[in-house]
Order: structure tokens, then C-alpha cells, then sequence
DNA sequence: CGCGGGTTTGATGATGCTCAAGCCCGGTGG
DNA sequence: CCACCGGGCTTGAGCATCATCAAACCCGCG
């Protein structure tokens, strides 16, 4: 049940068997079914969640009732609204299970805590930001100057699993284009092989 | 020379005096004229700079020489090419001051001693993170969904600086627009008023 | 005074969206 | 077990937004 955790934190800093297993004790495990939602739109985001096994998604809905995907989580990835899980604001996104999955929840006070017991977990949410926050430097530029093809290409290339795990239309959304217009790309790209 | 520092780290920790005098000792000052860059695309990113007075830019250039603005930093800011500054590769952008501006540059080895040594400086580099993060986040919602007319009124509404100290094409690449489409969307809202 | 970069304006065209319909396939109930 | 239903993916036609190309304008600066 840990094993994700384990290995994502091992990438990044050490922790002594001891530490890890203090660490452990502030995570809250919770399984969670494909289409059940871990927060809603307009509630206060009080966990962050690290998948150990499933997907998630977090969207926003605009005024047309339209969806729009911010992110995937997979195994090993964290996923919350960090903005209200932060500040203890109304969140703007929605958290959905796309797959039967898995979490580890850390609440706002636990994460706390355990950055005061184990200081390298500090520096570990630091550099998991760091990359996150690197990786969405890059899909910025991509999203202002590519094409949609361009877009998608780049995507399934970076990541190829989202394109088997992951249903059309959600890729879609999270590339900014239609789910018409996707399909015409995958379209073309398929007829020029 | 240190006081957007000092009002910036004093926003997210606290320092005691000796605390920030020895802080102090870790940045190297340095000012640099308009149009002069800290940072070459292709070179190694050594340094992570604050802005204490003037403008800098990042931005990237694609094949066909096209500039792609991907950050402005004002006073009180840090820009880096975060990539490059933490893992030592090539850096993907170039780093150019757009008014004569005053620095106070971080090297890595710095950035680490820093942190080292003052604790609550490597929680106020993450707090930084953390709110970078969220703001691209929305950025980039902002940029796969919104209207170029859209885009822009947002950015004015955040950031009226921005509109005030920087020339139109740079705000048109920032935005993902062209300089034209950029010039006819100011003139549509102007007719309105 | 004239040069040059930046902004504006115009005409045209391409990319991707909207609206609408058909298809494929998996799940459900008779 | 089969027929039906519905969601998601595909296909098509027309359209809107924004890009491109080109030229004129504006204004600061040498």
C-alpha cells in the first residue's frame, strides 16, 4: 500500500526505514471507485493525494457547464486543489477516479507536522514542485505556439499511457481542443503511416 | 539594495536581523542595462535572480527565430530557467532585461549553503513554488480556453503594470497571440468604452 | 531630417470550433 | 441470448477566430 510512496520519496531524498515509518502514520489511506469524486467544486481541498494505484483527474467547469481537464494523476503522482488546499479557500477544481484507485491522503495540519518531524520531506514536496512546476513551464509554451497536432504528438511522446488509459475526449480537454477535432488529428496521423 | 528581498522573504517567513544579514551574504549584486541578457539559450543557468529594480524577461526562440515570451519578472521577482538552474543542462531560454535593472543573483551552490543554513529560507523557496505553481496552473487554463480578447483583459486586470512597462509585442507573445491580433483586440475594447 | 522599430490597418487564408448526424461497442434488461 | 439503449468516437459542412502577408503610420533618436 506504501510502495509508490516509498519509491517517489526514495527518487528524491533519503529517509531511514525509522523515518519512513513515522512518515507513513500521517497518511491517510483511502480507496476510492472509477467516477466517485474526492472533491467537489466549491468545497475547501483539505487533503493532498498521492495515487498509489489508479488514475485521477482534476477539472474545472466553466459557465456553459463545459469541463475542462488541469491534470492527470497516476500511480505515484499527487494530486489536490493546491490553491484552496493552501489558503483553505473554495476550490475551483473537481477531483474525479477515472480507475478503481488507491490514495494516500495527507490533510493540510498532517503535512504540516510531518515537515516539522522529517525535514527532508520538506525538501521533498520542494522538489517534486520544482519539476511539476518546470513541466508546466513547458506545457505553456506548447499550448500558446503548437498546433493541435503538434500538441499531441508531444503528449502521447512524453506520455505514452495516457493515451491507452486515458478516454479521447479527457485528452482533449486537457490539450485545450474539441473532441472532433482530436479525432481528425489521430485521424491524419494515422493515414500518413 | 535589499529591501524588495527583505519585504519579499518577510512575506512568507520570519527572519531574525542577524538572520537576514547573513542571508545577505549569500546573493551577488549586480545591475544590468536594458536590452543586456543574464542568460544565453544553449548556456548553463547558474544563477537564480531577484529583482530588486527594473524588468527582465525569459523567452525562448523557435526554428523559425520567432521569440516566445515565457515569463516577465518586476521588482520583488525570481527568474530563472529553473531546468538548467537545478540540473545543470543546456538552458532552453534566454534571460534579458528589459529596463535597466538591479540584481541580487543565488548560484546553486549558494541556493544549497542558503538553505542549509537558514532553514526558513528553503520553506520561503517553497512557498514561492507554491504560488508560482498555481498561477501557472491558471495561466494555463486560461490560455487552452480563453478568447485572445479574454486573455488580455485578465492579464490587465492582474497585471496593469504589465501593460504600462512593456511593449505590446511582448505582451502579444506572452499572451500567445500575434502583435497584430493583439493591436486590433486592444482597439475593439477601446471602442466599447 | 531621415532612419528604424513598433504599432496599426487591411485583405486573405488556414486552423480549429460548432452543429448535426451516423457509427461503433459495451452494458442492461427483457 | 438478443435487442435496445447510450456514451463516446467519427465524419461532414459551414463558420469564426486568429494568423499571415503587406503596407502605411507614428514617433523617438541619431
Amino acid at each position: 500500500m506504501y510502495e509508490q510512496l516509498e519509491k517517489s520519496i526514495g527518487e528524491k531524498v533519503t529517509l531511514s526505514t525509522e523515518e519512513f515509518e513515522l512518515c507513513k502514520t500521517f497518511f491517510i489511506p483511502k480507496k476510492i471507485r472509477k467516477k466517485q469524486t474526492l472533491l467537489l467544486e466549491g468545497d475547501v481541498c483539505t487533503y493532498n493525494a498521492f495515487v498509489e494505484k489508479g488514475i485521477l483527474r482534476s477539472y474545472t467547469t466553466d459557465e456553459k457547464g463545459h469541463e475542462n481537464v488541469i491534470q492527470f494523476a497516476f500511480e505515484g503522482w499527487w494530486i489536490t486543489d493546491l490553491s484552496s488546499f493552501l489558503t483553505g479557500g473554495n476550490s475551483t477544481y473537481t477531483i474525479e477516479a477515472l480507475e478503481d484507485s488507491e490514495l494516500l491522503l495527507l490533510t493540510t495540519t498532517a503535512r504540516e507536522s510531518l515537515m516539522n518531524a522529517i525535514p527532508a520531506f520538506e525538501s521533498y514536496q520542494r522538489l517534486l514542485l520544482q519539476n511539476a512546476y518546470i513541466a508546466l513551464q513547458t506545457r505553456i509554451n506548447s499550448a500558446l505556439t503548437a498546433t493541435a497536432e503538434e500538441k499531441y504528438l508531444k503528449l502521447t511522446t512524453y506520455y505514452p499511457d495516457i493515451v491507452t488509459r486515458i478516454p479521447q475526449h479527457m485528452v482533449a480537454s486537457y490539450l485545450g481542443l474539441t473532441p472532433e477535432t482530436l479525432s481528425r488529428v489521430r485521424k491524419q496521423i494515422n493515414l500518413r503511416k
